[in-house]
RNA sequence: GCCCCAGUGGCUCAAUGGACAGAGCGAGGCACUCCUAACGCCUAGGUUGGGGGUUCGAUUCCCUCCUGGGGCACCA
């Protein structure tokens, strides 16, 4: 909206080093950073810099330079003032305008301000990715966390989006916990938390197979029965497979996350095996059976040196592998969907995989094989650098976790706001619990390691979810005083104290912010935003009284009063984190 | 051996090549007749792992070294 006040400054800039046999183009406009006052900004190093009389200093001539320009432009429509300093030429805007603007668009936007109309081919985005039979823990929530804030992000910067989830459904994982509970639980159902009674069983099944031989032996020959096509192990397997199934479900409709296509393991196992066959004929891989597996040799096929090193795609026994179904899955998205792109939330220890997915299915000749991107994330820690791990026992259950966040919560709550009724309560108890447990899995960059520690997880104070979610209720607070409806325009005529104005500046962000973020597939871009919004906010809150304000100020203020709780609750909401109204 | 990631106050983390490197936690101090103190204010704390280079200007880009983590043929 300022590209004609620029073009004319420009042009004025282009005058002058003509006037003074210095090179044009030279100069580039950025924003001056913020401290109460909107404008641009013109570093005059590059032309100092380009400047052959050399008798000054570059820092001391650009400074000259801009001293030189400033009475030139301060004739210029469109700024209320242009100062030179430390070699910059800076020209502020006139603030009301420019502030009733910004207000006016986030309270005719609402829920929408900060998005983009949805267009073009859709992304689709694989995440969460669980195998059956077994326990979510927190490494998995940042998958969660991580793939759902993604696809928020991208959706609000325009773009379509299939969530797409690849359930492990087969595996010796599987067969344990069928061996198992044929064995000692024949006919059980689960009880009403279907996860915790799956994951006791798995960690049961688990704790027998290494500890018991004869359980190891059984389990091998329920994995012969499992391969000659068993009816019975078969309907066992849907029974069991439908059980965990709802059980992801029920931790997915906690956290508010939701699927549009299911791919499951065992329907590209079939396919798998054909292509490793369609790979052979093609002379693509290598067969070694029956002493070694089928293989494809990535770094002699391409001429590269220990890049893309070797990718076992069969087993010796023929059997299939994670490669295997790899292959026709990626095949089966971009024949089902014409997809921009095709995004694999997975962390980073598969990276090497990852890129010989991706170079196979190029070499095969598919054209679209330059759209996969592997979004890789670190993984989620214990203190001491220790991995979580089910089978060393040292992992945090998400129920865990979830449960004893909501306990500590629900105590807050009852302390801060005893009149509540208790199942409010309970409902504002367990968006602050998701919160404070989402917040840390996507606050930090997806390449850091997240290091779970309680004191962390169950902190409800500093930069947190509950933090930001407290400067929602603060805002509702106010407008829930009022007797009248809240003002939906005002003039901002008043004198704009600082942190009116730092609070305007943050609002006016979020575009950007939810534009790079989906660039970036960066989730932390936005959570940190929040932060510093909340921050802002607190910040306007302390010093700025509102419903006691008097004259032009009041309204102008419940006006921003509610364009900030909008763009809070929008920021949040692209994290996945939910704003209780009251806390 | 080859490849990837990280290294910023005591701790956890921010910072499109641009102005003085910012927050949170922890520490010390202040603050509650005033829209909820799950808040706010002040103070202390830094050679951005080391060394080169590019640039008018480097936490940011390049090279090199160090430290930590991860990956590299029948796990996923």
């Amino acid at each position: 909206m300022f590209d004609d006040i620029k073009q004319q400054l420009s042009d004025l800039i282009d005058a002058f080093c003509l006037s003074r046999g210095l090179p044009t183009g030279k100069v580039e406009f950025r924003n001056i950073p913020f401290s109460g006052e909107w404008g641009i900004a013109a570093p005059l190093f590059p032309l100092a810099a380009a400047d052959p009389d050399k008798s000054l200093p570059v820092a001391k001539k650009a400074q000259a330079l801009a001293e030189a320009l400033q009475s030139q432009a301060s004739g210029l429509p469109g700024f209320s003032r242009v100062e030179a300093v430390r070699g910059y030429l800076n020209l502020y805007f006139e603030p009301h305008s420019y502030v009733g603007r910004v207000v006016g668009t986030v309270l005719e936007q609402g829920v929408r301000f900060g998005s983009q109309p949805q267009l073009g081919k859709p992304v689709m985005v694989e995440y969460s990715n669980p195998n059956t039979h077994k326990p979510l823990h927190v490494g998995h929530l940042r998958n969660v966390i991580l793939g759902g804030s993604v696809c928020n992000i991208l959706e609000a910067s325009g773009k379509r989006v299939i969530r797409a989830n690849y359930i492990g459904d087969i595996g010796l994982h599987v067969i344990k916990w069928m061996c198992n509970y044929e064995a000692y639980h024949a006919g059980e159902q689960p009880s009403a938390d279907i996860m915790r009674w799956m994951a006791d069983l798995y960690a049961e099944s688990d704790r027998r197979f290494s500890d018991d031989p004869d359980f190891e032996a059984q389990v091998r020959a329920y994995f012969g029965k499992w391969d000659s096509g068993d009816e019975h192990v078969h309907a066992l397997w849907e029974q069991t497979r439908h059980w965990s199934m709802q059980g992801f479900q029920q931790v997915y409709d906690l956290l508010g996350e939701h699927f549009d296509r299911i791919y499951f393991e065992s329907d590209v196992e079939e396919s798998g095996k054909v292509m490793v066959e369609k790979l052979l004929k093609l002379g693509i891989a290598e067969d070694g059976r029956p002493e070694n597996p089928v293989i494809i040799d990535l770094d002699k096929l391409l001429g590269t040196k220990e890049e893309y090193r070797v990718v076992v795609i069969l087993r010796s026994d023929g059997t299939s592998l994670y490669a295997t179904k790899e292959l026709p899955l990626a095949i089966m998205k971009f024949e089902e969907y014409d997809l921009e792109q095709s995004i694999y939330v997975i962390d980073v220890r598969q990276s090497l995989h990852m890129k010989q997915m991706s170079k196979v299915l190029e070499v095969m000749g598919y054209p679209w094989a330059a759209r996969m991107h592997h979004l890789a994330y670190e993984i989620v820690n214990l203190p001491g650098n220790v991995t979580m791990s089910s089978r060393d026992g040292t992992v945090v259950l998400l129920d865990d976790l979830i449960r004893e966040a909501t306990q500590r919560a629900f105590e807050v709550v009852q302390e801060k706001n005893p009149s509540l009724d208790a199942d409010s309560m309970r409902d504002i108890a367990r968006k602050v619990a998701l919160g404070a447990i989402k917040y840390p899995m996507i606050s930090r960059e997806n390449t850091k390691i997240v290091t779970f520690d309680w004191d962390t997880a169950l902190d409800f104070n500093g930069q947190s979810a509950p933090y930001i979610q407290y400067a929602v209720v603060r805002a509702n607070s106010i407008l829930r005083r009022l007797s009248e409806p809240a003002p939906r325009k005002a003039d901002f005529t008043h004198d704009l104290l600082p942190a009116e104005l730092n609070l305007i500046e943050k609002i006016s962000q979020l575009p950007d912010v939810v534009q790079k973020a989906a660039a970036e597939f960066k989730p932390s871009l936005v959570a940190t935003y929040a932060f510093e919004l909340a921050q802002s906010f607190n910040d306007f809150y302390t010093q700025c009284p509102v419903l006691s304000a008097v004259g032009s100020a009041r309204a102008a203020r419940l006006v921003l009063v509610q364009a900030a709780k909008i763009s809070l609750e929008n920021a949040l909401s692209l994290l996945g984190i939910q704003s209780p109204q009251v806390m």
